[in-house]
DNA sequence: CTGTTGTTTCTGTAATTACAGAAACAACAG
DNA sequence: CTGTTGTTTCTGTAATTACAGAAACAACAG
């Protein structure tokens, strides 16, 4: 696969990007390869467009799949797997949110709670119960939020977004 | 500034976590220990506490600064800085959210519109250029999305936050 | 002036991370 | 059986990162 520059560059961006959001350089690379690619790869095609061991390939193919950005599929009369992104971009941005959710937030929530717990008996002063009280559910709170959030419907999460701001002018009225 | 076992935890896990959200580890500790801190503290207090090297406190209370979660004050008859972090959960989470998006999210947006523009010239096929540009306004989507949401009022976030998923209900009858 | 406080910059080091490349395997088609 | 495809694990290395500690400096109180 040939790429021209302001797909190399995509590609690039996309990667540097990737290592602030805590995914490595390379499979951040696979990933907006794929992204941008019209037709499915081949491990083998993205080797060579992006100059990387196959090991890694394999590897970061498999970390996007246990992310859920990119699904394998199969071609009739060819045995090798073909890689796509996903191609909507709200399931993209739901699938990183979830990931990150579940990675770092939840981690977190859960973690704080064994401290939480584990201060109830250790002479921590209660000012600093309080904090990390205070920290754990608000924390929750967000959480929730979310969670019942993404619940809803493609077409109300659209609506939302539209909406922006302008929430705002909707909700005093019912109260 | 003596630290019961829990604190400890609270520090190390707090820490932990910033490792995974782009903030070093002495930098994310730095700010577990000022945010349950039931008083200030001033830099050396927390080399003492946290058994770092002042160098490293400096830098990174600069560095908490600098997002905006930490903050220098003085106190009557002492010429040292005093450090708090940010005591209001809801603050902390903005200034949180804020940075991230200044750092990651709109240079990512800058990189992509760059990237775009360059495209229309060097011969980067169709399919490419659309993902591209789909890619760009669904990211600018959201971020106009979150410019808006954060213009309103606390008491308006607390309303949305308390409402989660329940704002469908109030919506549809208004379409 | 001296002492205190804090910042900045540099050096060196330990730990971590991100790879390439090799090798061993597994699954399966024909 | 052989050839193809893909995965996993290991070794080695280069690059990066996160520090400690030293040193030089600045600002300022008294």
């Amino acid at each position: 696969m040939i790429l021209t520059p302001s797909m190399q560059n995509f590609i690039l961006h996309w990667g540097e990007m990737g290592s602030r959001w805590g995914v490595n350089r390379s499979v951040a690379q696979i990933h907006a390869l794929l992204h941008i690619a019209p037709d499915p790869m081949t491990a083998d095609e993205i080797c060579e467009t992006l100059n990387l061991a196959r090991s890694n390939v394999s590897t970061g193919l498999k970390e996007l799949q246990s992310w859920k950005l990119v699904k394998a599929s199969r071609q009739l009369g060819d045995r090798r797997d073909h890689f796509t992104s996903i191609r909507d971009m709200f399931d993209l941005v739901t699938a990183v949110v979830e990931g990150r959710r579940e990675r770092e937030f939840l981690p977190t929530i859960e973690a704080l709670r064994a401290v939480h717990d584990e201060a109830e008996a250790d002479g921590t002063p209660e000012k600093v119960k309080a904090r990390i009280k205070e920290t754990l559910d608000v924390m929750q709170m967000f959480d929730t939020w979310y969670a019942e959030i993404s619940r809803l419907s493609r077409p109300m999460h659209l609506t939302l977004l539209k909406l922006g701001g302008r929430v705002a002018r909707i909700l005093p009225k019912s109260k």
